[in-house]
DNA sequence: AGTCAATGACTTGCATACAAGAAATTTAAT
DNA sequence: ATTAAATTTCTTGTATGCAAGTCATTGACT
């Protein structure tokens, strides 16, 4: 499975989207094609293709004849993004409860622990914080998978590039955030283990929706990284 | 907002899209780049971005530097999707069944007198069901909206390729189903409007795993069409 | 100085030539 | 006849040149 075969192409399209999410190119930055392409030393055709992907995706705007850029965080494609793994989540997770059975115990035990060492480790926070949310995006996928359900968190993945970076920006705040992160998790799978649905479903919107309301105030430090909301 | 922009290429992907979904690119065939890009009398830049896309939509299987291929109706891909459309549309609707108010009756009724119409008309079959799936849609549509969800059903939309083509090949079937489907659309007008969740959860289910269920044998005669299943 | 048209420096869209890989076909040797 | 190596012919991947659109700058004219 080694797959040669698009590589140049592929290349410069994880390497471009890593940036993105990690906000190392910055939201309403200019990119062009020429200056991508020189920098990687291939051809502007490769970059074309992952530009266009990227776009896809929502992290690009390409404008022609004016120009490509980093595309601003919209808050609402946020919003709907979590509405929808809200639902998903919790309808997926309820029916993991009914179909529960022990030998899956170890997998997100496994998770969970890991995810306290790295809290209790002294990484610098921007490093731990990617560390973090990697493991909440496997705790997540466990869950998923334990339920008999890997594409609908894969199709899910497919769809939160947005959501993705906007929680690389709120996690640069503390901490305290992602403490809460690692609360919520031990409270998930304890519902799902007790079947407690109603525990389940606050835990959800909680654990999804904290980061959007406790942020206002990060968001306003750099507005211009975000979309006018016009709601 | 005439957007000439980018006219060769998406003219070209719009096209192949509606030939694929109407099986008239039949699951399976061999497409190349160049044997498309005459055709259309443009080169094969566009063609490429095109089949790109498509690939992403999973309408194509590109393999590199043997040959693009109108990809298989993957039934387990269907299914994914129905089950995301199930859930999302159960929470959807509750929810709308919560804050709606008679302004919105109107639009819903224009399209199920609509729908009616095109059932006692007597348009060839093919015709009748791509009029009739489109209504489908704008009904879906139309309730997501009226529940302030618009980008939720645009997020669903640009997933189900593989859906809608499943669709119109079983639709090719015969008038009963579309006349089930037309029923299902008052029954589930009728519990939003009184408020029945369990009767909409009990539509809803209904409404979309029919199809599936009642096409067995109609799959049957076209295995080649279908991707295994080894599930 | 102010106004407006021409120009030049960018951008991405499209066309085309070549490279590289895969598979069928041919050809030569046994 | 069989087998295997060479070749031919497909395919898509990549590089590059040109076309076309947008915007800022420049420069002439009033």
């Amino acid at each position: 499975m080694s797959q040669k075969h698009t590589a140049t192409s592929d290349g410069v399209y994880e390497k471009l989207k890593e940036q993105i999410l990690h906000l190392e190119l910055p939201p309403g930055a200019a990119i062009s094609e020429i200056e991508t392409a020189e920098k990687y030393n291939i051809s502007r055709t490769p970059v074309r293709d992952a530009f266009k992907r990227l776009e896809r995706e929502g992290l690009l705007e390409i404008r022609p004849h004016i120009g490509t850029f980093i595309s601003l965080i919209d808050l609402n494609a946020v919003s709907d993004i979590l509405y929808i793994r809200e639902v998903l989540e919790y309808s997926v997770l309820s029916d993991l409860s009914q179909i529960y059975d022990k030998s899956q115990d170890l997998r997100i035990q496994l998770i969970l622990q890991q995810q306290k060492e790295l809290l209790e480790s002294d990484m610098p926070i921007d490093e731990l914080s990617r560390a973090f949310i990697n493991s909440d995006n496997e705790f997540h996928t466990a869950l998923f998978d334990a339920a008999g359900k890997r594409n609908v968190i894969k199709f899910l993945y497919s769809y939160n590039s947005q959501y993705e970076r906007f929680r690389t920006f709120i996690n640069f705040n503390g901490k305290e955030d992602l403490q809460k992160l690692y609360e919520c998790h031990l409270k998930i799978w304890d519902s799902i283990v007790s079947k407690d649905l109603a525990a389940l479903k606050d835990c959800i919107n909680h654990h999804l929706y904290d980061g959007i309301n406790a942020s206002s105030d990060i968001i306003s430090k750099t507005p211009e990284y975000f979309t006018k909301i016009h709601s």
